[in-house]
DNA sequence: ACACGATAGGTCGGTTAACGATATATTGGC
DNA sequence: GCCAATATATCGTTAACCGACCTATCGTGT
């Protein structure tokens, strides 16, 4: 079983979601997306990229030149697509899961416990 | 901002929630809420629970000895049920915002891509 | 002319959670 | 006697994230 995506990996490919996007545009995009929570540090963006091109989860798709600065785009693949569907699932598993028990005010212990 | 935990983190506080706990009744108690998923290894909890407690999240709650077995008991501390619900907003935070990219199909590139 | 912030890409070293392996010890079933 | 389950604990490794730093362009303000 694959091991849940932190919260900066999870952004990333969901702001890819959208439709393409370069790293820089990932960076704002996650931001806007997390209500202003998660600011993508220079080394997680990039070193994230790579990881996730490299387990195939997104692909480059072109670079261009615009205003003078180079834009090195990455799309999401449909093994990328699938996982991070994969991951609302788990998510929503976990809240079902905290509202079965945050719900009651619990400070109850389990069985028998002899003083 | 705190980041948002690890998976098997927020299992074992979650645990907690429902009353005091031994680690080994943390193990099987997170393995139920997660549906199976989350099996936490040893390091992990033992790694985890000196860890909460040094951050005031979870605390000792006595020992005692169960046909011949030491059990250590923790709780969870008021801090540590906050960070815990602060935890669930987050996650609904997330859902939220993968609603809003995920249900339109998307593949629309950021404004003005030339070629 | 110069500084600075935003845009755009990247590297590198350090921190830390998680993990598997390993160890100890007891109880109970086969 | 051996193994699984119960119970706790340590240790070394891996992987993600992060801040710091670097290069470079463009526009604005001074």
């Amino acid at each position: 079983m694959a091991p849940s995506m932190r919260e900066p990996t999870y952004f990333i490919l969901l702001a890819m979601a959208e439709g393409a996007r370069h790293g820089y545009a990932i960076t704002s995009t996650a931001r806007e997306l997390s209500a202003g929570r998660v600011r993508l540090a220079a080394g997680t963006l990039y070193g994230a990229l790579d990881r996730l091109a490299a387990d195939g989860l997104v692909e480059p798709d072109g670079e261009e030149v615009v205003e003078g600065r180079k834009r090195r785009y990455y799309r999401l693949t449909e093994l990328g697509r699938g996982r991070l569907r994969e991951e609302v699932e788990h998510l929503e598993a976990k809240l079902a899961a905290s509202r079965k028990v945050l719900s009651a005010p619990g400070s109850t212990r389990v069985a028998g416990r002899a003083s």
